[in-house]
DNA sequence: GAATTATCTTGATGTATGATAAGATTAACT
DNA sequence: AGTTAATCTTATCATACATCAAGATAATTC
């Protein structure tokens, strides 16, 4: 059975039926967004949820003349300045396709009336906030534990083919470090001990939308 | 009208009936924790999700000899090793009790039984987790824009009277930093330029659970 | 309350990463 | 194709934090 991110999400995922399947498609809507344009910029509201259907982008903190960048997003991922989503506050980070990108997007006057509608799409809310959460628990265990090279390894492993899409700039940005020092690291770390023992990842077995 | 964490949360937060508060003091125990002692340990499956009415507890990655600090948890917050607790899956942080300790908990297979008896209760669901995924996003920025210094001043700003109940010692892991080095920040911290400009921070208003 | 243990401070030195700058490689533009 | 612009590499020196070690202070235990 051929299905797409998003029916593998409803249908597969969440059990929804064919009508909740349909009644999210007929609120939901499309979006295309060139090389570098925005999903969401800093200090606006982000009134999109978007699904990836094609494309990457990423999503940064701009602080002072220095970008920081907080994550990139590839196809069939989950993409949203969730606070601000949710709050109607503006976000505090830009989403800016870093190739061409086709989205599946909802609202979140969409994404509210869904709840209005029936209580079963808080399952779809919770999903959207777990997904978006074990990213985050990941990331915080590798800023915690590991050291920019351990990150690097993760993020490669995580990610094996994101050095096709994305510059070692926004990279090393990720990892929280300057490209100077990828650089200097990559040129280095085939002599590196490989001695990192992995931690038991809890969290394997979830998707990283 | 007087009010206890749960409530708050339930009835005022969530909007949940009378009924379905009562629903979950039914399904709900309660859990006391001496100094030292365990919610939950890495490696062991995180069986309970916990709301804290009196108390201080810390979770940590243990990775070699070292600890890492990933969180603190004060009265009123949630306390759960989130992934474990969802797959089943040994937890990869152990969270102990720092203080004596006093928890509302629920079971996963009580919480799996709430949603099977409405779906209503997975706004519930999607609630932990938003709080959730609201602490870890802070945590993000923090790691990724501030230096050590900067997560210590946010720290403090965060949890103002946290250096009477933890140590120096478990506030630098916190950090990502040794306490050695936390001790000298300190002593030079007040001479300190003064000049980091703060991001607009969209999760202000939500809770720390 | 003395002894033991945990916690905190301070100093000397090492290492990883930052800052700056120059050159090399690659991609984009006309 | 040739020019411009972006990206990556390498080198030197500066800085933040780590490591190791010794003492000082405070908390716990007997």
């Amino acid at each position: 059975m051929e299905m797409n991110v998003l029916e593998q999400i409803l249908k597969k995922d969440l059990k929804l039926s064919d009508e909740m399947y349909d009644r999210f498609i007929e609120l939901s809507g499309k979006k295309h967004l060139k090389k570098k344009e925005f999903f969401v910029q800093q200090g606006k509201v982000c009134y999109y949820l978007g699904l990836i259907e094609s494309g990457v982008l990423r999503s940064y903190i701009e602080k002072g003349a220095e970008e920081f960048i907080k994550d990139f997003y590839f196809s069939g991922s989950l993409v949203v300045s969730y606070g601000s989503f949710l709050s109607g506050e503006p976000s505090i980070a830009s989403i800016q396709a870093l190739e061409e990108t086709h989205l599946i997007t909802l609202s979140c006057s969409a994404y509210n009336q869904l709840f209005k509608e029936s209580n079963e799409w808080y399952k779809f809310g919770k999903y959207i906030s777990d997904c978006l959460l074990i990213k985050k628990c990941r990331r915080e265990s590798s800023f915690l534990v590991d050291d920019a090279y351990e990150r690097y390894k993760l993020l490669l492993k995580t990610y094996p083919r994101i050095e096709q899409y994305v510059s070692q700039y926004y990279i090393a940005s990720y990892l929280g470090i300057k490209p100077e020092s990828l650089s200097r690291m990559r040129s280095l770390n085939i002599r590196k001990k490989e001695n990192s023992f992995k931690i038991e990842d809890e969290y394997e077995k979830y998707k990283l939308y």
